[in-house]
DNA sequence: CAGTTATTGAGAACGATTTGAGATTGATGG
DNA sequence: CCATCAATCTCAAATCGTTCTCAATAACTG
């Protein structure tokens, strides 16, 4: 079982007042589209992801919000050393599961994907790299289970 | 089941986000304007096309556009043999290579990954769903061989 | 409550990249 | 040779992604 995200709101509530920071709505927005990204972002992504949670987030509070969330080892930066940044949730992912994303309502399921983590270290080795991580993510669609009810809209994870 | 606009416009802005490219109105309205093209086309004829969605669009854009659409499997180019060189989108799936990305240049490799397509698909309809698309992005770290010279700062794709 | 202080949004400022217009190159074919 | 035309180059101006500024606002404290 990985970390939830109430696990991670927790984590970021600690982390905003052991460092004296205030815990406002646009910062809770900013974390909130965080986890519902199914995978890397940029900042103007996030903006209006964030916005579609509470529409006062600004530009400068989601640049301002991201080094604090990087800080708190809640999003990882990606592009490490450019000029531009990449975001992703760092939510340390099983490195046994994958993660099958439906393309009509966004539910998350994780699936047992017991090779994955293999074939990542014997790929990376094989090109003389160190492995760091892995992730395999099949989309699919619902159509019918959307149909039949049993696949609300929802960003739930099933496992 | 091909690989939809949308998953190659997410491929196409995480392209120019890794290599540092900026993702503006003109290259956009060329990114669209080769996925309108249902065969392919010259230079010029993208020009046209892509002038019709953003009618700043130039022709030294669209030149310098074109290889970075190559660079990233978007477009392949295509050889007549005639002095005008052919273009067509690649909507080939290509679901039997996993991407290996290193975390530390931000080089990629292409891999293959044979049982990729197999497992979306099977993942999929245990679930119920209509498998779509699968993506395997496996990220490791070069340290040794940029050390070697291998693996310089770049953003090359190797298969 | 009221006081203190962090945080906010709007937009100006920033450096760096990308742009368009047109000049230039360099093949190709007449 | 010259004319044509695809492709590349040039450079000042525009735009991009990001940071900064500052007056107004909103969280915590007691």
């Amino acid at each position: 079982m990985g970390v939830t995200i109430e696990d991670c709101r927790e984590k970021f509530k600690s982390f905003l007042i052991k460092h004296n920071l205030r815990m406002t709505g646009q910062r809770m927005a900013i974390f909130e589209a965080v986890f519902k990204a199914t995978s890397h972002f940029t900042a103007e992504e996030l903006l209006d992801s964030a916005r579609e949670i509470d529409r006062t987030v600004s530009r400068a509070t989601v640049y301002r919000s991201l080094p604090i969330l990087v800080e708190s080892n809640l999003v990882r930066e990606v592009d490490i050393g450019s000029s531009t940044m990449y975001y992703m949730p760092n939510t340390e992912e099983d490195p046994h599961k994958a993660q099958v994303i439906c393309s009509d309502c966004q539910k998350i399921f994780e699936i047992s994907a017991p090779f994955l983590q293999w074939y990542g270290s014997s790929v990376s080795s094989k090109l003389g790299l160190t492995p760091v991580s892995q992730r395999l993510q099949v989309t699919a669609a619902c159509e019918e289970l959307k149909a039949s009810g049993v696949c609300t809209k929802g960003n739930e994870i099933f496992s």
